[in-house]
RNA sequence: GCACUCAUAGCUCAGCUGGAUAGAGCAUCGCCCUUCUAAGGCGAGGGUCUUAGGUUCGAAUCCUAAUGGGUGUACCA
């Protein structure tokens, strides 16, 4: 339910009826409970247009708006706020409509897009780390939201699987006479480190690694095959986190590095070709505006850089893929590489002028004292272990609680304890630095995953003791239940607004909100206890079954399960 | 040096397309379990929204500057 632009709509023809002239009309939603659900700010603004009182104006457009339907009063407050109410029985109804959709009244965009959203994005040398969890989570609720809201999502995973430091992984991997599938490569960081001490330590070790790079690239079969298992192996150690983070992400999915390698060529002679780049220092170089640095597409002897790569990747994924929106689910650090790529892509007509290129920026982790992760320190939490300990420090707390079967509290466990993962991670707004912190992480207090399971479960309970067919509406009883029916159907407009933005944190306060108001709706209004009307009764069970397909759906959004038992 | 970004309660963070008395959680202090899961609810205290200017009827929000963090900055990705 689109409740802000149905408003917008009403107050727009009361405008008009009023011969008031004014543009686009925004509704905001109400700073107080005091001033009802929703209000229109933007008298003052027309006054000052009009050189008239605004509370006259105000006063005149209240007497034109329509509050026969969706709305049951407005009110001229201030200096010519104009509050709105919504109405009660229209609450009801349009609650009780969406009981039995499956999308819990959420509908398509109007204008479907086809969107690429690169993410995850892992280097083939390394194991994942705690670093890419952003990336990985953030990227994939921004793909399942679009694809829940009707766009053609293309998930991208662009992983690292090019550049000097394989010649020596499979010079490395060659000698302990291995191939992908073997033990040695169960620990891909310490397979790394053995490696390079064997580099630092051999000169002919040494010299044959740089010579691999080369037969890699040059195509010799031999090195390709050595490298194709590595990279498999690689790629399995990935998609166990995915699995076990949940993460929608497939081998159908990887777009590598090297898979644009026969197209940097092409890209530079394109450069070349509208004289956009230029040799300077013996490197082939873009000069922008503004800017005293070049961005380098080719070295000087010859090799291709990183934004060479991603110049190809943009003119595919224009191209090829067809897409109008790009999405680059990326650390903020690179936000400047990005501004580059993206726009020597357009001024090079790699990408037509109406793709929308968009750097999904995310803050960097943080330890404890406030500094970044390090990538090539030996202390970095491996993603894999963090999510395992997740699971076992869920399953302590849950274990205090109550009685359950081993099945059952594993099962709770693993969806509680990923879930208080990613929902650390999402309700963060992903600009800000991300300060890493078991503590906060599997804390399961205030507005973390838990509190959301634990309202689910409770729902939960609830329908299965009342044990029957609920058949009836919403009858919107008292305050607590019109802020939690309201709170139910601003879903989409939620979604649309985290979708427009990239912003997974939209979705989790909302739940919280939506939760928060749940507790407090349940606290005071019993539902299964004696002395209850049944059309009451039922009426209270069936909107604590929407909150609840509500809260799951919002969940499974974030990528995040629920369990009917906690 | 230059560029980008951030600065809100003791702590962790929302709010930022300008709107009314700046909100949560944690922590602190009270109250509510013979009652649908108390991992819950209710309440209290806690703020010159870094500082100084500017725009405006109105600024945490927009602009400028300063200060203090973080980040990037010619052949790594």
């Amino acid at each position: 339910m689109k409740i802000k632009s149905q408003l917008s709509n009403i107050i727009s023809d009361a405008l008009k009826s009023a011969n008031i002239k004014a543009d686009d009309v925004v509704i905001s939603d109400a700073t107080k409970p005091e001033f009802g659900d929703y209000q229109f700010n933007g008298v003052m603004k027309l006054a000052k247009i009009l050189k008239q009182n605004p509370r006259q104006i105000a006063t005149n457009l209240v007497e034109h708006i329509d509050t026969t339907g969706m709305i049951a009063k407005v009110e001229v407050a201030g200096p010519g706020f104009i509050n709105i109410w919504l109405n009660n029985e229209w609450l009801g109804k349009e609650v009780t409509a969406i009981l039995t959709d499956d999308r819990v009244g959420v509908g398509y965009v109007q204008k479907p897009k086809k969107v690429v959203v690169d993410y995850s994005g892992p280097n083939m040398a390394k194991q994942m780390h705690v670093g890419h969890l952003r990336s990985t989570i953030i990227g994939d609720t921004l793909a399942t939201l679009l694809e829940f809201l009707g766009d053609d999502v293309i998930r991208q995973n662009h992983i690292g699987d090019w550049g000097t430091q394989f010649g020596m992984l499979i010079a490395y991997l060659e000698e302990q006479g291995a191939d992908g599938a073997t033990t040695e490569l169960k620990d891909l960081e310490q397979f790394y480190k053995d490696a390079k001490v064997r580099f630092d330590e051999s000169p002919e070790f040494a010299d044959k690694a740089r010579e691999y790079v080369v037969k890699i690239q040059s195509g010799d079969e031999h090195c390709l095959t050595l490298w194709q298992s590595f990279i498999d192996a690689s790629l399995g150690h990935c998609e166990e986190v995915y699995d076990k983070l949940g993460v929608n992400l497939t081998r159908d999915d990887v777009r590598a590095e090297s898979f644009y390698n026969p197209k940097l060529a092409e890209v530079i002679k394109t450069l070349k070709e509208i004289n956009l780049s230029t040799v300077s220092d013996g490197a082939e170089c873009v000069f922008l505006d503004g800017s005293e640095v070049p961005v380098i597409v080719q070295k000087g002897d010859g090799g291709y850089l990183y934004a060479t790569t991603d110049l190809a990747a943009l003119e595919y994924r224009a191209k090829e893929l067809k897409a109008d929106r790009i999405c680059y689910v990326v650390d903020a650090r690179q936000g400047q590489h990005f501004k580059q790529v993206f726009t020597i892509a357009k001024q090079a007509g790699m990408v037509g002028e109406n793709v929308a290129l968009e750097h999904i920026g995310f803050g960097t982790m943080m330890d404890k004292g406030g500094k970044p992760f390090k990538t090539r320190d030996g202390g970095v939490i491996k993603l894999i272990d963090l999510l395992d300990e997740a699971v076992v420090k869920a399953k302590e707390s849950i274990k205090e609680r109550d009685a359950h079967s081993e099945d059952e509290l594993e099962n709770i466990a693993t969806v509680v304890g990923i879930g208080a993962v990613k929902y650390a991670d999402l309700s963060i707004s992903r600009e800000s630095n991300y300060i890493f912190s078991w503590d906060k992480m599997l804390s399961f207090e205030g507005n973390t995953s838990l509190y959301m399971q634990y309202a689910y479960a409770r729902i939960q309970s609830i329908l299965r003791k009342y044990d029957g067919e609920i058949e009836g509406d919403i009858i919107i009883g008292d305050e607590t239940e019109h802020r939690l029916a309201h709170l139910l159907l601003k879903f989409e407009d939620t979604l649309s607004k985290a979708a427009t933005d990239a912003t997974p944190h939209t979705i989790t306060s909302y739940l919280y909100d939506v939760v928060t108001q749940f507790m407090k709706f349940y606290e005071l209004n019993p539902i299964l206890k004696g002395g209850i009307d049944e059309e009451v009764k039922v009426s209270r069970l069936q909107l604590a079954k929407l909150t609840g397909a509500v809260i799951n759906k919002g969940l499974d959004i974030l990528g995040i399960k629920v369990v009917d038992k906690i």
